[in-house]
DNA sequence: CTATTCTACTTGTATTTACAAGTTAAATTT
DNA sequence: AAATTTAACTTGTAAATACAAGTAGAATAG
């Protein structure tokens, strides 16, 4: 037989999987056929179907459960029009000072929250807090962050000036961040926003609603960033 | 010797090597010890050692290249704080319709351009081209694109109307993005950005501006973006 | 009928082995 | 001295194998 493939292997595998996925073959929630299934189907061995399989966790094909298989997901259809990946650094920590407007504080969820809350992290309330953050002594961004109060012993009494609110969820508490869902709007600047981030009043501002989702099942970030991007922008690589 | 270890091999090389990166050990574009290297430290075999490195690669922390090593990276400090990571599709390909405002021309570069261009990218001239897209009839985003104008025979001559410019690179030329970087503001909407989006000037509006890095080397695709945040947002899951 | 156990699946981890292919610098030849 | 070849690295691909661990449903015991 004449070997034109001087693609790998695993290589083919994904390119195969990934366009039955997009294509349809598919179906969103459902199961890719099993590891050893697709030894057979093609002949190959299974670190080989791992290996094309991870790449198409990595681009977000398919999430897979020990147990039960791979799982199909939305695809990311659209991949770039305004897409992002990786992992990018904002400004730079070094020279953003932080400043707590509030510290950390267990309350009630708010009413009216814009996210679907499940039910052991509605009954547990939030721990919320509030920071303004500084480049060059002057505001840039203001957040507030809803983290929902299960199993973080003496978090309300940790300091969050210089470090990373994701740095101690991590170090302490073995929480990471493994993906979530965000929406980009410019809006204008009203009274508090243009106060806090020193604008005038309806200048451009950036806002940016998040949900992050981590490695405990049903622990969620929710964030409420405004960005003033009048001095600065933010730049990031993926 | 007690067992403590309910952590995988893997997973505690890349925690050992993440934080040494993080904490400058290896300084960045060093080289870290060779996949045998660490084998023989660590006493583990190549493919637990890959494993690793693999997630390394997947998170940021590192690039590799074959007969060279594996390349510290720049760590994607301050990590979620405003970033970004995985692929967003932002509203769904199926509702928005693209209208050609400047088919696909070769032009010289630009004066000015804002990003640093490779000799032979500026030698080849670059492919220009203007959309507008519209959600419900309204205008929601305009884009150009420079592509520079390097093997991309019959390119001008295709129609971006319904496809994804970035499918079409994938699977007409095999040009994947690997990654990118980008700047993102609120600004006020001119005059002609505000004519193109049906919105009155100073209006808010969403800019970014992106260099995008592919698998052919030196090959780079440049987009300034301006969005209409009035009645959608910028949604990405990732 | 209910609760438990078992079994047959699934993916996860890890070793061992072998060769291919790209990179770099030393050794050799011209 | 310069060009070429070689050797010693590096990562990339891929097989064969073994067992661990999670899941779900069938079989069994109460």
């Amino acid at each position: 037989m004449a070997e034109e493939s001087k693609i790998p292997q695993h290589k083919k595998i994904y390119e195969i999987l990934r366009k039955h996925i997009l294509s349809g073959v598919y179906e969103e929630g459902s199961l890719l056929p099993s590891e050893n299934e697709l030894c057979a189907v093609h002949n190959i061995t299974r670190p080989t179907v791992r290996h094309a399989l991870e790449a198409l966790v990595a681009d977000g094909f398919i999430s897979k459960k020990q147990g039960k298989g791979s799982i199909v997901r939305k695809p990311p259809q659209d991949i770039g029009i305004l897409s992002i990946s990786g992992t990018a650094s904002a400004i730079g920590t070094q020279y953003l000072q932080t400043q707590i407007l509030q510290k950390p504080q267990i309350k009630p969820w708010p009413e009216n929250f814009p996210f679907e809350l499940s039910e052991i992290e509605f009954e547990s309330g939030c721990i919320y807090m509030e920071r303004l953050r500084f480049v060059d002594g002057q505001p840039v961004f203001y957040d507030i962050n809803h983290i929902p109060n299960i199993n973080l012993p003496r978090f309300s009494s940790r300091s969050f000036e210089n470090k990373s609110l994701f740095e101690t969820l991590r170090n302490q508490y073995q929480i990471e961040v493994k993906g979530g869902e965000q929406k980009l709007k410019a809006i204008k600047a009203d009274k508090l926003i243009g106060q806090l981030l020193n604008l005038p009043v309806s200048e451009p501002v950036l806002s940016i609603e998040r949900k992050l989702i981590t490695n405990r099942e049903g622990f969620h970030i929710y964030s409420t960033i405004w960005f003033n991007s009048a001095k600065h922008s933010i730049f990031g690589t993926f």
